[in-house]
DNA sequence: TATATTTCTAAACAATCGTTTAGAAATGGA
DNA sequence: TCCATTTCTAAACGATTGTTTAGAAATATA
């Protein structure tokens, strides 16, 4: 009937992914994701409809890739030592994935922290909500803390893993398992 | 002899920090800093040389207005609490200067962390190798402490101060504080 | 008051941004 | 083999980027 696509739109999202993780939101033009992606920008807007969307696809895409380290810290059982593993596996997830530092979502979260755009923060508030309850259902695990300090500690892990997604694009690996070692001592 | 320069480059300098700090720098265009500076383009790069130049001198600029609290870390004597009160210091100094979040030194870190610009990359490194050995002196005041455990919380430290600039500009101040609290507690 | 010098306004510069479009190339059913 | 349909290439779109420039306005000195 027609002509086939010489792609798979999964796999140039893929694509597109890295680099946005790479570069940010606004320092990824067209012309690098044409390059990246290895189609024109017909394609891209074929496929993908703009940048914007695109971009919205690609945290989604993201998220996706991320999900079994989420998974994994939900049915685990062991408390704040659960919390802990989970941080060692979102830095580890970077070099997993494409050797790419920080996290795609804690780097757009700063990127867009001035910004007006309400489809991009919604996407972050749920991650960020989400999380934060999962931390809390793990410190609750510890019956000995009382509702408020475990709220407390969740507030301090969340904006710890927040930083640390941040620091972690410019600190060496050793200097990030001190910090995560350190964070947990007294908890 | 001449005509007058109808602005002080000192107070325009000061307001285009401002714009940096809330926008980034790719994010800040001549258009924003003509209208927040209240001079045209002409009269900043007759003044300023270029957005590059510009930007490097309100890093200059910025350094000079945290120069104080820096001083005062240097000059205080109670070890791991004086560093305490400078990260209270530095999370301070944003709502006084302008009512700006984070710091304008990390959020440059961050923009750049991906960049090859070395004029900016060497002032990023210089300002985090000084605080690193600032932190080291003062942990070294606990004369318990070993030599590794000196440089493993300096460590620590240097990451919580990064991430904490990071985290703060989307953070509440109360969560800001459950946040350098905890941190501080087992050193 | 006339002149030399500097700063101002405002337009234009080339390059790049995200986006669109015209037309060629490819495909599969009739 | 022909044709309808889709995807491809490649150029162009208007808007915006950082930067430069021509000329008017203002000033201090002679």
């Amino acid at each position: 009937m027609a002509r086939k696509k010489e792609y798979k739109e999964e796999e140039v999202l893929e694509k597109a992914m890295y680099l946005f993780w790479q570069n940010g939101y606004e320092n990824t033009s067209m012309k690098m994701l044409e390059k990246e992606m290895g189609i024109n920008k017909f394609s891209i807007y074929s496929s993908f409809g703009s940048k914007h969307e695109l971009f919205l696809k690609t945290l989604k895409c993201y998220n996706s890739k991320i999900k079994n380290i989420f998974e994994k810290l939900k049915k685990a059982s062991n408390g704040v030592d659960d919390i802990k593993e989970f941080f060692y596996d979102s830095v580890k997830i970077g070099s997993q994935l494409g050797n790419k530092k920080g996290c795609l979502l804690t780097n757009t979260y700063n990127e867009f922290s001035e910004s007006e755009d309400v489809l991009i923060k919604d996407e972050m508030n749920v991650f960020m909500s989400n999380l934060k309850a999962i931390f809390i259902e793990k410190l609750k695990a510890d019956s000995s803390k009382n509702e408020e300090t475990v709220l407390k500690q969740a507030n301090f892990l969340l904006l710890a893993k927040h930083g640390l997604a941040a620091a972690s694009r410019v600190n060496s690996q050793k200097e990030i398992e001190d910090y995560i070692e350190m964070t947990f001592n007294n908890l």
